[in-house]
DNA sequence: AAGTAAATGTAACTTGTGTTACAGTAGACT
DNA sequence: AGTCTACTGTAACACAAGTTACATTTACTT
């Protein structure tokens, strides 16, 4: 797990530090669709994202959810580390969108490397400024831009996630994602193959 | 300034990092509606703020904006700490929304008293966490409410920051808070006002 | 092969919100 | 007093999006 610490970290921790996660880190596999955050629970260790794609879904109270934004290779969840700190609840959902690999690291040592390694402390601020700016883009999504607009961008973000332009999906799930109805997101879809965008499947879409 | 500085932080900070701060920063007095931070504008320092209350605006591609959240004493603004550390431009824009007085800490200090002060690094974890979760709830009420709704948590919020129940405001300003149009708001309201939640007058409103 | 469930297509309708247009009113300034 | 401007009220309409209902297609199960 050394090498793909240092693929992913290696430029940015010093040595030090990456043989200090090293040791103390849970190395852990999840399938696609896996639950890694359920809202309501309490938060025991801090994720660092080595490979794979993880969803962040805002709950409301009905049982419905939004999509928030995407973690890749790399980043951390911002919403974790402060819910470690504070031992308070999880705000969010979080679900393995591609199978997985992650670190785990104990709570105890984000405070305590935040204290002893300043490349820690720049990659925590950096964390939560990136978050930060994916929630200010969601905001801006649902503020700002109509249904149409918002599935274009949540399809070109499926095919950069992915890195490919054929997406196994259904309208179902697009339209939970962005908390809206099926019917909704079947019809944007079919103008949008009408305008030559996209070409429908069943379970899956074509990127043109 | 330093029974001001004790009186909101002398609780979470120790006596030596409040000396500090009493010697390097820098006071400031704002009346209302003074522009703090533009967006696009590059930052040179964190404020703290001491007194008043600050409205933080996410602006749209045609000159609109929206609400994001408010700043109370003891708040600092997050945005503004990720954009001073790692030298971005800003993505908000942030007006005062009560005459206000502030302290505008040199960016350098962040990162010193970063790693020499626990509760300073504790201030700035929990302010991330603050701001993020001021965030959602916007989210949640862009996302998840209707314009009605959207309205009424508007009204009780401003409520509760002028700590009064008579809102000195027009409806053409709430619309752009809420970012929609005049016409709109000044239909919710009337309904609001035959619904007896509030009662309407030129230019102020009164909350029942 | 038949039965079932999930995925998709589509029509018809409702509703919330945005838009345009215009009238009335209060307060500020000469 | 008269003029202006900002604020508010309201009607009429347009349109995006949510809802309900039902038909059709595909894939999987037994």
């Amino acid at each position: 797990m050394i090498e793909e610490l240092n693929k992913h970290y290696g430029y940015q921790f010093e040595p030090a530090l990456i043989e200090e996660i090293n040791r103390v880190a849970t190395y852990l596999e999840v399938p696609e669709g896996k639950d890694l955050i359920k809202p309501g629970q309490y938060i025991k260790s801090m994720p660092l994202l080595l490979k794979g794609s993880i969803k962040v879904m805002r709950p409301d109270n009905d049982g419905e959810e939004l999509l928030l934004y995407h973690l890749d290779e790399g980043d951390t969840c911002a919403m974790t580390m402060t819910c470690c700190v504070d031992n308070t609840k999880s705000e969010i959902h979080a679900i393995s969108e591609t199978p997985s690999t992650l670190l785990m690291i104990p709570i105890n040592k984000i405070e305590e490397w935040s204290s002893k390694y300043k490349t820690w402390r720049n990659y925590v601020f950096n964390s939560y400024h990136a978050r930060m700016m994916e929630l200010l883009e969601s905001i801006d999504n649902i503020a700002f831009n109509n249904m149409d607009h918002r599935l274009e961008n949540y399809l070109n973000n499926k095919v950069s996630i992915l890195n490919s332009k054929h997406i196994y999906t259904t309208h179902k799930e697009i339209a939970s994602d962005l908390h809206t109805s099926r019917v909704v997101i079947s019809r944007l879809l079919k103008k949008m193959e009408n305008n030559k965008k996209i070409k429908l499947h069943r379970s899956f879409i074509e990127v043109l």
